[in-house]
This record gives structure tokens, C-alpha cells and sequence, in this order.
DNA sequence: TCGAGCACCGGATCATTGATCCGGTGAATG
DNA sequence: CATTCACCGGATCAATGATCCGGTGCTCGA
């Protein structure tokens, strides 16, 4: 013992800290999804005892909350380099889609307050894009979130019904719709199981007409919501 | 006990049955929240020995597919009397979200597949109604995904932040925006926990668009997509 | 040089929970 | 009247989140 360079550093590990804690946890939730990640395995993935983990970090919550929180860093903040506000938003918007898609446990845990520092970074620039595009109350809020809550459910769908795996899944379900197609014949025959399109172009299609609204409450100069003219 | 009349029938409790079991779990989810629910306090609250439930529910998923799928059985579907599409879906719509918002805990279970008979009965009345109104691909794809997506986003986003209780929790997130306003300035002025503006207006607004869209999509005949045009 | 303090670690342990085993119990049925 | 079968539940198991409490080695001041 006189000799041996500490335990922990001969297994080639790096010292334990919150950062690597929760690095680790994200891979954990990448490879085998929400429900697999213990405290237990957490540690043993970081070569260390599950008990230790409870010295850097408070609950298992908490390495969700840092989980989730981490995640958005990936999402790049766009540089107001002049090609408008829509052009900004829609990137922003979409990188922010990537990432939740990337990472598919992360739509479950949406349900929980975000207020790590790299979310609020994003909702920021959000809001400060929004308003250098003249949006207004009530607007504004409506923009803010109606952007952010079609994002958030687009990812949860999407991660519900990943397209590589779970085939089995999704051909019980296809055959289930059409065994009873005529009580959901619409579903049958145009339903989403059915009809393999891309989310891609319709999450585009949608985030258009979204930005399509908030322009127009723009362009009219105040008053009675511009877009809003029919029902 | 040869007079006893059935030690069950004694606590004046009716035969144990999965729709027993599953209008309790509602309950006990209204009353107290997903975390809460557990196999042994919901059997308690049946009046039963928490083993019982396994022999009517295979698994405790069991049981919150089951729930969530019998909350959707609140929600209305509209009869097609005429008011035109618009009002048809702005009804079904609502009162999706109305049910969202009565019962917090569904948002956090929307990640798992929705196949109940409730559900699928109001997918395929949004579907046969867009069908119905001429929208024809890619916009129905994106029409039924961009409203199911903004509804359950909504949900998520509103259940996370209860206007009702959790007022510690908020008045903390608020107090931290505020203190860190030179880093968040936009959101300090005009975040959402400062502008405590009603979300139904918002959510009203962001729908209205959506509209917008979709019906855009439909007066133009076909070809490139009406109001996407610009961007 | 040395010993006290401190940041950091982990084995043992506890309560809770989902799930199963296996032995009941009583009403209906032939 | 015996048998069957739908239905029930105590005891129990394994996994998990969390805590207690006792180490271990580095650092820093005297």
C-alpha cells in the first residue's frame, strides 16, 4: 500500500465530479432510456460506489434536472447575423428539435421545471428575438410559448413512436387499426402508422404557419390580431 | 361466520373490477399525483389487499395506460352540426386541453403510446373532420400532428407550472430571473413568471394560427402551400 | 516534520415499491 | 354433495433511492 498511487486513479478514472456525474448520466439515458438509469448502475458505469454519488449531488432528481439541462447546450444559439427574425427563430427551433430527438428520454422529462442555466440562455434569446421583431403583449407570450409547446410535444410524439426500433410496436398497433377499420376508417386509411411521411416537412409545414401568425400580428400595427380575422 | 355476509360486501365495497380499479387510480392521481400512486396505497383505497389488483391488471403501466386512456372519455367529440370545420375542431381541441388541465398528472404520461379506444376515437374524428374540410397531404399529416403536438405541449408546459399551488416554487424561479437580469433581461421584463397573462388567451391565439395555416393550405388548390410563403 | 482538518469515498443497512408464489374461500354448477 | 373456478390476500423476493457512519489520503499551518 506503500506503493499503490491511490485506488481510484489506477483504474484510469478521472476524480468524481458533478460534471462527470452527470456527463455519464446522459450517456447512461442515451444507450438504454430513462427507466434503466439507477443510482447503482450510474456509479458502476463511473467506477464508483453508488453511495458517493449521494456527496455531489443531492437526489437522483437533481441528475435529471442536470441531465435535461445539459442536453441544451447543444443547441447552438444563432447569431443575429441579419437574416431576420424568422430565419433565427426557425434555427434556433429546429436545433432545439434536433436535440430533443437525439436524446428521446429528454421529452419525458419535460414535465419538470426548466430553469437551468442553458434553457433559460435559449428562452432568452427567444424572447429577445421576438421583441426586436416588434412582437407585443399579448402576442408575445402567446408566440413564446405556442413555439416552444409545438416544439415540446412535437419531440414527445416523435419520441413515442421512434421509427428504427420498436417495429413490433408499431406493426401491432398498424394491424390493431386496421382490424377495426371501420370504426376508425379516417385512421385507417390516412392515419399516421399508416402513412410512413416524414416528420420532418410536417414539423416545417406547421412551424411555418405558426410564424405565419405571429408575422401577421406584426405587420398589423396593433389593434385587433391580424391573422386572427376568421373564427 | 356462517352468517357473515362476505367480509367484502360488509366494508360496502362492490366487486373489484379493472374499471373499479381504473376510476380509483384516476382518482387517487387527481387527488394526490403520479409519484403517489402506488399499487399498494390504490388498494388500499379499494378496500383490498394490494395482490388483488395483479389478478385484473397485469402491470402497474397497466393501470396508467388505462387511466390516461379513460380521462379522454371526458373530452366530447362535437357533432358535426354545421358551424363548419373551424368550430368542430376549436371544440375538440379545448376540450382536450380542458381535460389536460384537470387532471395535471396525464401531460407527464403522454410519452407512452396512446392506443386506448377513447383516444383513437378522437384522433380519427380530428382526421375525418380535416379529411372532410379538403386537406389533403403533406398539410394533414402536419395539420393533425401541429394541433395534437401544440394541445399536448400546452399541457405539459401549463401542468409543469400550476398557477394553484407550487407558489414557493415560482415565486423562487422568479426572484432568480430577477437577480440574474442583466444575464436574462428580455426574460426578466417579459417572462412568462413575471407577465402572469392568462394562458388560455395565449393558447387561443397560437390555435387561431394554426388555423390560419391549415385553412390557408385548403383555399389555395393544391400546389406550393398557401401561407408558407414567405421564409 | 507532523498531526489536525477536510474533501471525498463506500460498505452496510433501511424503507418503499413492483411483482410473484401459493394457499385460501365461497358461490355456482352438474 | 363434490368439484370447479373466479377471485382474493399474506408472505416474500429483488431492485431501488437514500442515509449512517466509519474510513482514507491529501493539504496546510505550526
Amino acid at each position: 500500500m506503500w506503493l499503490r498511487p491511490s485506488a481510484r486513479r489506477e483504474r484510469g478514472a478521472p476524480p468524481l465530479s458533478r460534471d462527470r456525474i452527470v456527463q455519464e448520466a446522459v450517456a447512461l439515458l442515451d444507450a438504454e432510456g430513462a427507466d434503466r438509469l439507477t443510482m447503482r448502475r450510474l456509479a458502476e458505469r463511473l467506477g464508483t460506489g453508488s453511495t458517493t454519488l449521494y456527496w455531489h449531488v443531492k437526489t437522483k432528481d437533481d441528475v435529471l434536472d442536470l441531465a435535461l439541462d445539459a442536453i441544451f447546450a447543444e443547441v447552438e444559439i444563432p447569431q443575429k447575423s441579419g437574416e431576420g427574425w424568422r430565419a433565427d427563430i426557425t434555427a434556433l427551433i429546429n436545433g432545439w428539435r434536433a436535440v430533443l430527438l437525439r436524446h428521446p428520454w429528454s421529452a419525458a422529462l419535460l414535465s419538470r421545471p426548466m430553469l437551468g442555466p442553458n434553457v433559460l440562455a435559449r428562452s432568452e434569446f427567444l424572447y429577445a428575438t421576438l421583441l426586436a421583431a416588434g412582437v407585443v403583449e399579448p402576442h408575445l407570450t402567446a408566440a413564446a410559448y405556442g413555439l416552444s409547446n409545438y416544439v415540446i410535444g412535437s419531440g414527445l410524439m416523435q419520441a413515442t413512436w421512434p421509427a428504427d426500433a420498436e417495429q413490433e410496436v408499431r406493426r401491432a398497433a398498424r394491424e390493431h387499426l386496421q382490424s377495426n377499420r371501420e370504426r376508425y376508417p379516417a385512421l385507417a386509411a390516412h392515419g399516421p402508422l399508416v402513412a410512413e411521411g416524414d416528420w420532418d416537412t410536417g414539423f416545417a409545414l406547421g412551424l411555418t404557419w405558426l410564424l405565419d401568425g405571429i408575422q401577421a400580428g406584426v405587420t398589423d400595427a396593433g389593434g385587433t390580431a391580424g391573422g386572427a380575422a376568421r373564427a
